[in-house]
DNA sequence: TCAGTTTGTGAGTAATTGCCCATGAGCGAA
DNA sequence: TTCGCTCATGGGCAATTACTCACAAACTGA
């Protein structure tokens, strides 16, 4: 407990260090000698407020050519949402800057006084944008998960989108205690059964927006390494047409579901209706290119967030 | 034209190196190859993105102190809305802190889809929260200002907080093409029978939210300062009694309005009703302590936003 | 209680950034 | 055209910040 009321206390402090340094403009010398502590340490408090994120940084200005590109988008694609975020072309990193704009789009939806449901896939991208939320309260809305979060060993969550969006979100939340794929069409048809995941089926065909991550396929996609699929599997999937994936659903390069067994096995919601909901998808990188190209084409999603360097590929193709 | 196409340049490529330097993390050097100038420069531009506001920090953190401070607030003086933030201890500036805090209140309020009215007062406090505010369209909304904008050499706008407000902000905007104060009661009661006066006054009465400053009084107070009251005006006021002004209006120090001639020659909107509506006072320092007390006892606003210093002061009173 | 581990601290140092200055390009007026 | 003005540029240097290391305090689990 003791442990526990010093560390709050420390990011207290680190909060005040980081709002004398961002917000005052103090220097770390200063900041030092106004919370009597020594240069060194004001220095730590003030990156610990960032690495805690308790510092929020964002851009107030529609960079003209992020702004064109979006257009762009949306007119080639029949787009409800776009948001493109400036490239950094030195960074290998695949969600920066796609985060931070996915958690800004996710906090204005969820600032709406009217109640909404609101859909959530899983994934790195994804994960990497809900870490950038503030904490928020917000007991009108319903947050859902599309995918299961179960591993394919049974224990734990896998990409903890929905639970990491509890803890900062204070919202009624409904997880799905499923893996994303199961063995068999009959043993989904089962599970589907519960009540449980009956009710969030049903959340599912009534939500106002979907964030979903676009997942690419090969030996190295996100399904092999967590063990949702082996290599082999993957490589027949990718013989027989498969190029990207959104929330375990497969499709082809023209962004038709494939028709296999594949789908058959996955448990996640289906894809809300792109008619009532907006299905607005996250991703950048050349990793990507060719699972986002087909989503897009196939109108498996209605709204992106992605950088400029993708933008114009996908302009480009 | 050509300038100012360079110049729209220039702001892209300051909100392009300020993203790069505080949303991707890089230093200024990376920035400078990346972009293909000399690190001078990107760090040129780094530092304009920060002078043009581009660039907007935030710290989303519930520091404990300022809110136990708050909630106390909240209780002594019956309150609907407080904002506590931090005290720089160095710092003489009488805005900073407040004018963030402020700015963002001001949005979450036009961030609402149902129309509302926002007025607004003036002075170099509500001034510099104006200052911070972005970019925003909100045609739901309609924003006046419950003092008058001339000065009082009749030519130029006193602290153009509304005008600056619709700089910012795409909304209605109803100014007062008034001086805050006038000669007599009976050139306040001609000037108040204008049409276009009389749809301002009418919209006060139905504003949702005001922002105000706390005017305290002294010889180098605003009013004296901007030339609408003379020394010795001002001393016989405060031999009377008088603490503290909003937009204009001279109360006591229990937050009464002063029942003598210079409320006659007010020519502000009346501040709208604490039943009806939230009257957000906005001051921090020593020198508002006086006038933000009395306000806050005669229940003049209802709302206030200050720092930790200004509400250890005003709980222990 | 005690060894092992984690966590915070201060010192020193390398890296990064902020600022001043001299220079030169661009532009309008004479 | 030329002068004068403004403003962006890059160099250099001082100030500021970030990182590494070694050590001490607190905590953990026998």
């Amino acid at each position: 407990m003791a442990k526990r009321t010093e560390t709050v206390g420390r990011l207290d402090d680190a909060a005040r260090a980081g709002w004398l340094y961002y917000v005052a403009g103090r220097t770390q010398d200063e900041i030092a000698s106004a919370m009597g502590i020594s240069r060194q340490s004001a220095q730590r408090l003030v990156s610990l407020a960032v690495a805690e994120r308790l510092i929020k940084v964002r851009l107030d200005h529609p960079i003209a050519e992020c702004l064109e590109l979006g257009e762009a988008m949306r007119s080639k694609f029949g787009l409800t949402h776009v948001d493109i975020v400036p490239s950094d072309p030195g960074s290998s990193s695949t969600t920066i800057g796609i985060a931070e704009a996915g958690a800004a789009e996710i906090e204005r939806w969820l600032k709406k006084a009217d109640p909404i449901v609101l859909a959530v896939g899983t994934g790195r991208t994804l994960k990497a944008a809900i870490d950038q939320l503030p904490a928020m309260e917000c007991p009108q809305h319903r947050i859902m998960s599309l995918t299961g979060n179960i591993g394919p060993d049974g224990s734990a969550a896998y990409y903890n989108v929905i639970f990491s969006m509890a803890d900062a979100v204070k919202a009624r939340h409904y997880p799905m205690p499923l893996p994303v794929l199961v063995s068999s069409s009959e043993e989904r048809d089962l599970l589907h059964r519960q009540s449980l995941v009956q009710s969030t089926l049903k959340l599912g065909r009534e939500a106002d927006v979907a964030f979903v991550g676009i997942g690419e396929l090969g030996v190295d996609a996100p399904l092999c390494l967590d063990g949702f699929l082996d290599p082999d599997e993957m490589m027949r999937l990718m013989e027989e047409g498969a190029t990207g994936e959104i929330c375990g659903w497969m499709y082809d390069g023209d962004g038709r579901l494939l028709e296999g067994s594949i789908n058959e096995r996955v448990a996640s919601v289906p894809l809300p209706s792109r008619e009532t909901t907006t299905v607005i998808g996250l991703a950048k990188g050349k990793r990507k290119y060719a699972a986002l190209l087909a989503a897009l084409r196939g109108h498996m999603i209605n709204g992106v967030i992605t950088d400029e360097a993708t933008a114009r590929y996908l302009l480009a193709a």
